[in-house]
DNA sequence: CGTTCATAGTTAGGTAGCCTAACAGTTAGG
DNA sequence: CCTAACTGTTAGGCTACCTAACTATGAACG
Protein backbone atom coordinates (compact mmCIF):
# COMPACT_ATOMS: atom_id res chain seq x y z
CA UNK A 1 0.00 0.00 0.00
CA UNK A 2 2.31 2.43 1.15
CA UNK A 3 4.78 2.94 -1.87
CA UNK A 4 5.55 6.11 -0.80
CA UNK A 5 7.08 6.68 3.08
CA UNK A 6 6.26 10.51 2.47
CA UNK A 7 8.09 13.17 4.26
CA UNK A 8 7.16 14.11 7.08
CA UNK A 9 6.55 17.83 6.11
CA UNK A 10 4.60 16.67 3.98
CA UNK A 11 2.31 15.30 5.93
CA UNK A 12 2.48 17.66 8.29
CA UNK A 13 1.23 20.75 5.74
CA UNK A 14 -1.42 17.57 4.64
CA UNK A 15 -3.20 17.61 8.06
CA UNK A 16 -2.80 21.07 8.57
CA UNK A 17 -4.21 21.75 5.34
CA UNK A 18 -7.07 19.04 5.68
CA UNK A 19 -7.89 20.48 9.44
CA UNK A 20 -8.22 23.93 7.86
CA UNK A 21 -10.85 22.99 5.77
CA UNK A 22 -12.49 20.38 7.97
CA UNK A 23 -12.96 23.88 10.22
CA UNK A 24 -14.10 25.94 7.17
CA UNK A 25 -17.00 23.67 6.36
CA UNK A 26 -18.49 25.42 9.39
CA UNK A 27 -17.90 28.68 8.13
CA UNK A 28 -19.38 27.84 4.82
CA UNK A 29 -22.14 26.42 6.84
CA UNK A 30 -22.99 29.83 8.75
CA UNK A 31 -22.57 31.71 5.90
CA UNK A 32 -24.85 29.06 3.71
CA UNK A 33 -27.78 29.83 7.27
CA UNK A 34 -28.37 33.45 6.03
CA UNK A 35 -31.39 32.05 4.25
CA UNK A 36 -33.65 31.49 1.32
CA UNK A 37 -31.09 29.52 -1.03
CA UNK A 38 -29.47 26.35 0.77
CA UNK A 39 -25.69 25.22 -0.28
CA UNK A 40 -26.54 23.24 -2.65
CA UNK A 41 -28.72 25.08 -4.45
CA UNK A 42 -26.40 28.33 -4.63
CA UNK A 43 -23.65 26.03 -6.09
CA UNK A 44 -26.08 24.65 -8.89
CA UNK A 45 -27.31 27.89 -9.20
CA UNK A 46 -23.89 28.96 -9.87
CA UNK A 47 -22.94 26.37 -12.10
CA UNK A 48 -25.27 27.18 -14.52
CA UNK A 49 -24.14 30.70 -14.42
CA UNK A 50 -20.70 30.34 -15.12
CA UNK A 51 -21.61 27.53 -18.05
CA UNK A 52 -23.65 29.92 -19.79
CA UNK A 53 -22.06 33.18 -20.10
CA UNK A 54 -25.16 35.45 -20.36
CA UNK A 55 -26.62 36.12 -23.73
CA UNK A 56 -29.52 34.41 -25.32
CA UNK A 57 -32.67 32.79 -24.05
CA UNK A 58 -33.49 30.48 -26.49
CA UNK A 59 -31.92 30.35 -29.92
CA UNK A 60 -28.25 28.89 -29.97
CA UNK A 61 -26.58 25.58 -30.13
CA UNK A 62 -25.20 25.53 -26.66
CA UNK A 63 -28.29 26.73 -24.33
CA UNK A 64 -28.68 25.30 -21.79
CA UNK A 65 -26.61 22.41 -19.65
CA UNK A 66 -27.59 18.84 -19.73
CA UNK A 67 -28.31 16.95 -16.54
CA UNK A 68 -25.17 14.63 -16.50
CA UNK A 69 -22.70 17.61 -16.90
CA UNK A 70 -24.51 19.40 -14.09
CA UNK A 71 -24.03 16.43 -12.03
CA UNK A 72 -20.20 16.40 -12.94
CA UNK A 73 -19.74 19.71 -12.12
CA UNK A 74 -21.07 19.92 -8.60
CA UNK A 75 -19.55 16.47 -8.07
CA UNK A 76 -22.18 14.01 -7.28
CA UNK A 77 -24.49 11.56 -9.29
CA UNK A 78 -27.01 12.13 -11.64
CA UNK A 79 -29.99 11.69 -9.70
CA UNK A 80 -28.65 13.98 -7.04
CA UNK A 81 -28.39 16.58 -9.52
CA UNK A 82 -31.90 15.79 -11.07
CA UNK A 83 -33.60 16.17 -7.55
CA UNK A 84 -31.85 19.73 -7.16
CA UNK A 85 -33.06 20.67 -10.51
CA UNK A 86 -36.36 19.92 -10.26
CA UNK A 87 -36.21 21.71 -7.09
CA UNK A 88 -35.02 24.40 -8.89
CA UNK A 89 -37.75 24.33 -11.47
CA UNK A 90 -40.42 24.47 -8.74
CA UNK A 91 -39.02 27.63 -7.41
CA UNK A 92 -39.11 29.60 -10.34
CA UNK A 93 -35.03 29.34 -10.63
CA UNK A 94 -34.84 27.26 -13.81
CA UNK A 95 -36.08 25.69 -16.77
CA UNK A 96 -35.47 22.58 -18.14
CA UNK A 97 -36.16 22.08 -22.01
CA UNK A 98 -35.65 18.83 -24.32
CA UNK A 99 -32.64 19.20 -26.16
CA UNK A 100 -33.70 19.36 -29.89
CA UNK A 101 -30.70 17.39 -31.23
CA UNK A 102 -31.01 14.62 -28.99
CA UNK A 103 -34.11 13.94 -27.25
CA UNK A 104 -33.09 12.11 -24.42
CA UNK A 105 -30.98 15.20 -23.22
CA UNK A 106 -32.35 18.03 -20.94
CA UNK A 107 -30.92 21.44 -21.36
CA UNK A 108 -31.00 23.19 -18.05
CA UNK A 109 -31.04 27.24 -18.04
CA UNK A 110 -31.47 29.83 -15.46
CA UNK A 111 -34.34 31.82 -15.03
CA UNK A 112 -34.44 35.82 -14.58
CA UNK A 113 -35.28 34.88 -11.16
CA UNK A 114 -32.57 32.41 -10.88
CA UNK A 115 -29.56 34.77 -12.06
CA UNK A 116 -30.87 37.46 -9.87
CA UNK A 117 -31.35 35.09 -6.68
CA UNK A 118 -27.53 33.99 -7.51
CA UNK A 119 -26.60 37.40 -7.67
CA UNK A 120 -28.24 38.28 -4.46
CA UNK A 121 -27.59 35.54 -2.20
CA UNK A 122 -23.61 36.10 -3.51
CA UNK A 123 -23.66 39.25 -2.89
CA UNK A 124 -24.89 39.07 0.85
CA UNK A 125 -22.20 36.09 1.35
CA UNK A 126 -19.87 38.21 0.25
CA UNK A 127 -20.66 40.88 2.70
CA UNK A 128 -20.65 38.72 5.35
CA UNK A 129 -17.07 37.33 4.28
CA UNK A 130 -15.42 40.73 3.34
CA UNK A 131 -16.83 41.80 7.29
CA UNK A 132 -14.65 39.00 8.59
CA UNK A 133 -11.66 39.62 6.10
CA UNK A 134 -11.50 43.07 7.24
CA UNK A 135 -10.30 41.76 10.81
CA UNK A 136 -7.34 40.35 9.37
CA UNK A 137 -3.87 42.58 9.13
CA UNK A 138 -2.78 42.96 5.71
CA UNK A 139 -0.09 40.71 5.49
CA UNK A 140 -2.91 37.91 6.62
CA UNK A 141 -4.96 39.25 3.68
CA UNK A 142 -1.93 38.70 1.26
CA UNK A 143 -1.10 35.83 2.18
CA UNK A 144 -4.74 34.40 1.82
CA UNK A 145 -4.81 35.86 -1.79
CA UNK A 146 -1.66 34.21 -2.68
CA UNK A 147 -2.97 30.56 -1.58
CA UNK A 148 -5.94 30.73 -3.20
CA UNK A 149 -5.03 29.99 -6.69
CA UNK A 150 -2.79 27.28 -5.03
CA UNK A 151 -5.98 25.76 -3.45
CA UNK A 152 -7.70 26.40 -6.41
CA UNK A 153 -4.93 23.99 -8.84
CA UNK A 154 -5.27 21.42 -5.84
CA UNK A 155 -9.41 21.46 -6.30
CA UNK A 156 -8.76 21.31 -10.09
CA UNK A 157 -6.25 18.02 -9.91
CA UNK A 158 -9.75 16.43 -8.43
CA UNK A 159 -11.61 17.10 -11.79
CA UNK A 160 -9.04 14.94 -13.55
CA UNK B 1 -28.61 47.72 5.11
CA UNK B 2 -25.40 48.23 3.64
CA UNK B 3 -23.60 50.23 6.24
CA UNK B 4 -20.23 49.75 4.83
CA UNK B 5 -20.09 50.07 0.67
CA UNK B 6 -16.64 48.21 0.84
CA UNK B 7 -13.45 48.35 -0.59
CA UNK B 8 -13.91 46.50 -3.87
CA UNK B 9 -10.12 44.38 -3.53
CA UNK B 10 -11.47 42.82 -0.33
CA UNK B 11 -15.36 41.84 -1.78
CA UNK B 12 -13.48 40.66 -4.69
CA UNK B 13 -10.56 38.45 -1.80
CA UNK B 14 -13.62 37.33 -0.11
CA UNK B 15 -15.45 36.02 -3.19
CA UNK B 16 -12.40 34.32 -4.47
CA UNK B 17 -12.13 32.86 -1.32
CA UNK B 18 -15.51 31.70 -0.68
CA UNK B 19 -15.41 30.08 -4.22
CA UNK B 20 -12.27 28.18 -3.09
CA UNK B 21 -13.74 26.57 -0.03
CA UNK B 22 -16.97 25.95 -2.03
CA UNK B 23 -15.12 23.59 -4.41
CA UNK B 24 -12.57 22.33 -1.60
CA UNK B 25 -15.80 20.86 0.17
CA UNK B 26 -15.81 18.46 -3.03
CA UNK B 27 -12.10 17.31 -1.75
CA UNK B 28 -12.87 16.63 1.44
CA UNK B 29 -15.99 14.77 0.35
CA UNK B 30 -13.67 12.72 -1.22
CA UNK B 31 -11.16 12.32 1.19
CA UNK B 32 -13.82 11.37 3.52
CA UNK B 33 -15.36 8.46 1.10
CA UNK B 34 -12.53 6.35 1.60
CA UNK B 35 -14.33 4.61 4.36
CA UNK B 36 -15.34 3.62 7.74
CA UNK B 37 -15.56 6.57 9.38
CA UNK B 38 -18.11 9.21 8.01
CA UNK B 39 -16.53 12.98 8.07
CA UNK B 40 -18.78 13.83 11.36
CA UNK B 41 -17.45 10.85 12.86
CA UNK B 42 -13.92 11.88 12.46
CA UNK B 43 -14.68 15.21 13.57
CA UNK B 44 -16.10 14.66 16.62
CA UNK B 45 -13.51 11.74 17.23
CA UNK B 46 -10.83 14.17 16.74
CA UNK B 47 -12.20 16.84 18.96
CA UNK B 48 -12.51 14.31 21.89
CA UNK B 49 -8.69 12.87 20.79
CA UNK B 50 -7.84 16.78 21.63
CA UNK B 51 -9.75 17.74 24.44
CA UNK B 52 -7.98 14.91 26.40
CA UNK B 53 -4.62 14.56 25.75
CA UNK B 54 -3.70 11.32 26.51
CA UNK B 55 -3.21 10.03 30.29
CA UNK B 56 -5.61 8.14 32.46
CA UNK B 57 -8.64 6.34 31.57
CA UNK B 58 -10.94 6.56 34.98
CA UNK B 59 -9.75 8.71 37.22
CA UNK B 60 -9.13 12.54 37.80
CA UNK B 61 -11.36 16.27 37.03
CA UNK B 62 -11.28 16.46 33.91
CA UNK B 63 -11.82 12.75 32.18
CA UNK B 64 -14.08 13.07 29.06
CA UNK B 65 -15.51 16.13 27.37
CA UNK B 66 -19.39 16.97 27.96
CA UNK B 67 -22.15 16.94 25.19
CA UNK B 68 -23.14 20.47 25.15
CA UNK B 69 -19.12 21.40 24.72
CA UNK B 70 -18.84 18.67 22.27
CA UNK B 71 -21.82 20.60 20.52
CA UNK B 72 -20.59 23.61 21.10
CA UNK B 73 -16.63 22.78 19.61
CA UNK B 74 -18.74 21.02 16.53
CA UNK B 75 -20.52 23.58 15.74
CA UNK B 76 -24.17 21.99 15.81
CA UNK B 77 -26.92 21.52 18.34
CA UNK B 78 -27.05 19.37 21.40
CA UNK B 79 -29.44 16.42 20.02
CA UNK B 80 -26.98 16.54 16.57
CA UNK B 81 -24.00 16.21 19.09
CA UNK B 82 -26.02 13.56 20.91
CA UNK B 83 -27.14 11.83 17.70
CA UNK B 84 -23.02 11.17 17.04
CA UNK B 85 -22.16 10.31 20.41
CA UNK B 86 -24.85 7.89 20.47
CA UNK B 87 -23.65 6.16 16.92
CA UNK B 88 -20.00 6.29 18.28
CA UNK B 89 -20.43 4.03 21.09
CA UNK B 90 -22.72 1.82 19.50
CA UNK B 91 -19.59 1.13 17.22
CA UNK B 92 -17.68 1.01 20.34
CA UNK B 93 -15.59 4.15 19.84
CA UNK B 94 -16.77 5.75 22.57
CA UNK B 95 -17.91 6.04 25.87
CA UNK B 96 -20.53 7.96 28.24
CA UNK B 97 -20.33 8.10 31.79
CA UNK B 98 -21.89 9.70 34.56
CA UNK B 99 -20.26 13.02 35.56
CA UNK B 100 -19.22 12.54 39.05
CA UNK B 101 -19.82 15.98 40.03
CA UNK B 102 -22.88 16.63 38.20
CA UNK B 103 -25.56 14.02 37.77
CA UNK B 104 -27.46 16.24 34.74
CA UNK B 105 -24.09 15.90 32.95
CA UNK B 106 -22.17 12.99 30.59
CA UNK B 107 -18.93 12.55 30.10
CA UNK B 108 -17.90 11.29 26.83
CA UNK B 109 -14.34 9.71 26.30
CA UNK B 110 -12.95 7.69 23.39
CA UNK B 111 -12.04 4.16 23.84
CA UNK B 112 -9.00 2.37 23.22
CA UNK B 113 -10.61 1.46 19.79
CA UNK B 114 -12.10 5.03 19.09
CA UNK B 115 -8.62 6.28 19.79
CA UNK B 116 -7.05 3.64 17.06
CA UNK B 117 -9.68 5.01 14.55
CA UNK B 118 -8.95 8.13 14.63
CA UNK B 119 -5.30 7.96 14.29
CA UNK B 120 -5.36 5.39 11.44
CA UNK B 121 -8.01 7.42 9.35
CA UNK B 122 -6.41 10.63 9.66
CA UNK B 123 -2.88 8.90 8.32
CA UNK B 124 -4.97 7.22 5.37
CA UNK B 125 -6.50 10.66 4.49
CA UNK B 126 -3.12 12.55 5.15
CA UNK B 127 -1.29 10.21 2.95
CA UNK B 128 -4.00 10.75 0.18
CA UNK B 129 -3.84 14.71 0.37
CA UNK B 130 -0.18 14.38 1.08
CA UNK B 131 -0.17 12.39 -2.59
CA UNK B 132 -2.30 15.46 -4.11
CA UNK B 133 0.37 18.24 -2.32
CA UNK B 134 3.26 16.34 -3.97
CA UNK B 135 2.14 17.18 -6.97
CA UNK B 136 2.77 20.99 -6.71
CA UNK B 137 5.81 23.45 -6.77
CA UNK B 138 7.72 24.29 -3.73
CA UNK B 139 6.22 27.45 -3.97
CA UNK B 140 2.70 26.47 -4.30
CA UNK B 141 3.57 24.63 -1.13
CA UNK B 142 5.26 27.11 0.65
CA UNK B 143 2.08 30.01 0.20
CA UNK B 144 -0.44 27.23 1.11
CA UNK B 145 1.46 27.09 4.42
CA UNK B 146 1.60 30.40 4.99
CA UNK B 147 -1.65 31.01 4.74
CA UNK B 148 -3.17 28.26 6.88
CA UNK B 149 -2.71 30.47 10.22
CA UNK B 150 -4.94 32.87 8.39
CA UNK B 151 -7.68 30.49 7.40
CA UNK B 152 -6.77 29.49 11.29
CA UNK B 153 -7.69 32.55 12.29
CA UNK B 154 -10.70 33.18 10.38
CA UNK B 155 -12.33 30.09 11.41
CA UNK B 156 -11.50 30.91 15.13
CA UNK B 157 -13.30 34.08 14.33
CA UNK B 158 -16.79 32.27 14.21
CA UNK B 159 -16.00 30.83 17.70
CA UNK B 160 -16.74 33.93 19.32
C1' DC C 1 -35.13 -2.27 -41.35
C1' DG C 2 -34.88 -4.29 -36.87
C1' DT C 3 -32.55 -6.13 -33.04
C1' DT C 4 -29.20 -5.00 -29.68
C1' DC C 5 -26.23 -2.16 -26.98
C1' DA C 6 -25.20 2.29 -25.01
C1' DT C 7 -26.60 6.71 -23.21
C1' DA C 8 -29.68 10.33 -20.61
C1' DG C 9 -32.67 11.13 -17.16
C1' DT C 10 -36.22 9.96 -13.79
C1' DT C 11 -38.26 7.31 -10.08
C1' DA C 12 -38.09 4.58 -5.85
C1' DG C 13 -36.24 3.60 -1.63
C1' DG C 14 -32.76 4.22 1.84
C1' DT C 15 -29.07 6.67 4.85
C1' DA C 16 -26.59 10.39 7.35
C1' DG C 17 -26.61 14.54 9.53
C1' DC C 18 -28.67 18.46 10.94
C1' DC C 19 -32.60 21.14 13.08
C1' DT C 20 -36.59 22.57 16.48
C1' DA C 21 -39.79 21.38 20.02
C1' DA C 22 -41.06 18.84 23.80
C1' DC C 23 -39.61 16.22 27.78
C1' DA C 24 -37.08 14.40 32.11
C1' DG C 25 -33.85 14.82 35.61
C1' DT C 26 -30.59 17.88 38.57
C1' DT C 27 -29.00 21.78 40.68
C1' DA C 28 -29.40 26.22 42.80
C1' DG C 29 -31.87 30.21 44.77
C1' DG C 30 -35.46 32.59 46.94
C1' DC D 1 -39.90 23.58 49.33
C1' DC D 2 -40.81 25.38 44.86
C1' DT D 3 -39.45 27.53 41.05
C1' DA D 4 -36.10 28.76 37.64
C1' DA D 5 -32.07 27.51 35.08
C1' DC D 6 -29.39 24.00 33.04
C1' DT D 7 -28.02 19.23 30.76
C1' DG D 8 -29.22 15.71 27.92
C1' DT D 9 -32.40 12.70 25.40
C1' DT D 10 -36.43 11.73 22.49
C1' DA D 11 -39.55 12.61 18.68
C1' DG D 12 -40.43 14.23 14.30
C1' DG D 13 -39.02 16.46 10.07
C1' DC D 14 -35.96 18.25 6.34
C1' DT D 15 -32.12 18.33 2.86
C1' DA D 16 -28.88 16.18 0.26
C1' DC D 17 -26.71 12.43 -0.99
C1' DC D 18 -26.50 7.39 -2.72
C1' DT D 19 -27.68 2.79 -5.45
C1' DA D 20 -30.77 0.14 -8.17
C1' DA D 21 -34.30 -0.26 -11.34
C1' DC D 22 -36.86 1.73 -15.13
C1' DT D 23 -38.09 4.49 -19.55
C1' DA D 24 -36.98 6.40 -23.70
C1' DT D 25 -33.99 7.65 -27.27
C1' DG D 26 -29.98 7.10 -30.22
C1' DA D 27 -26.53 4.44 -32.78
C1' DA D 28 -24.30 0.35 -34.72
C1' DC D 29 -24.54 -3.50 -37.49
C1' DG D 30 -26.00 -7.54 -39.83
Amino acid sequence: MNAEPADPGLLALAQDFREALRHSIYLVRRLDADGELSAAQLSTLKMLMDSSPASAGAGASGSGVRVGEIARNLGVKVPSATEQIIKLERAGLARREPDPNDSRAVRVTLTREGRAAVESANERRNTVMAGILLSLSDDDRAALAAALPVIGKINATLQA
